[in-house]
DNA sequence: GTCTATATTGCGATAGAC
DNA sequence: GTCTATCGCAATATAGAC
């Protein structure tokens, strides 16, 4: 079937989103222009107006986006019964979903004090929920005494911030495989904890 | 000794500094205008440049101040002996550091894709620098056996993202004091490199 | 050393033709 | 849906008076 000539909008509004999402990544949010967006993308500024409304809800969706993969993607883990268990589960997929989409890790890190209010609220209450399930098998391993923490809550953002921080050194064509770093920072992480 | 009206020079450049750490640190480096840094700083934005050759080399100087303020501090640490003490030494003296100074960190954090390639080589390399001494003493304890850790790089990388992340919710006026944290921090450091 | 004024460039966003 | 053209504004940086 026959398009307008130009007429593009099944695949113009994901281009843009990938675009930015690289821009942004690697120039930040408030150093990419909108005109740069649009010549990744292969259209004029003005075309991406039929897809956005501004630059701002554009950031907010990027970042909506990933939030709701991870919140998604962990929902989907198997349901497991140790804390243990539950523990290397939720560190394996972190660094797995983290080291697949580092641009939108970046971002999501990166640019929080570039959304209006209203939408650092939202990001920051879907991050809550996050936090809330590894905080969860913590407790789950406090209360069992198989796990053992000053304080749960710190120990959750500490947990968090060691995992996180593997993407700002994991090259794909470096020594160690995806499956190896999990094991090494699972090492790190299990003895943190333990009892 | 009287001075010729409007000229400040002792103080206005101190000033300047102060100002666009602020701001930086609460905009993001792109999202901050000249103008800005002088209104805070109370004078007109063609005042700037008799400090500063131009915004960039505003950001670098900040960013490399605290890299240069942050060896410095390490330097003058006492000598210890065992791993054990000198890991307990960093863990303390990082925590306490970098929460002194929230604004550098998260700039020397956050705007390092905005500066020059030359000047990112320099920040780069100091920061380097501060983790190879904390990769010696892993390196020290896992030679003498009592620290056990499968990758003394990555785990030199680990603790310091783990521990830099305190920043992101300590508060002065929250329940733990700075020693409590540290105390906290230094119980899961300890037991994740145990050996 | 700071001011006012300005050169020059680029920004986000919109209007209307096609 | 995309284009060209443009509005209104703000950006960095500089020049010259005081």
């Amino acid at each position: 079937m026959a398009r307008t000539q130009g007429s593009h909008s099944e695949i113009t509004g994901p281009r843009i989103r990938s675009a930015a999402l690289a821009l942004f990544a690697k120039h930040g949010f408030a150093a990419v222009s909108m005109r740069q967006i649009a010549g990744e993308v292969g259209v004029q500024a003005g075309a991406l107006y039929n897809y956005i409304p501004d630059k701002q809800a554009l950031l907010f969706s990027l970042m909506k986006g990933h939030m709701d993969d991870l919140l998604a993607a962990c929902e989907e883990r198997p349901a497991l019964n140790t804390p243990q268990d539950r523990l290397r589960d939720f560190v394996d997929f972190h660094i797995a979903f983290h080291l697949d989409r580092p641009e939108a890790v970046f971002i999501s890190y990166m640019e929080l004090r570039n959304l209006s209010p209203e939408n650092f609220a939202q990001i920051e209450a879907l991050r809550r929920t996050y936090e809330n399930r590894l905080e969860a098998i913590l407790e789950q391993g406090r209360a069992q005494g198989v796990f053992e923490v000053a304080d749960t809550k710190i120990a959750t953002l500490a947990v968090i911030a060691m995992l996180t921080g593997v993407t700002t050194w994991y090259r794909q064509a470096g020594r160690l495989s995806v499956t190896q770093v999990q094991a090494v920072y699972w090492d790190m992480v299990r003895k943190a904890v333990a009892a």
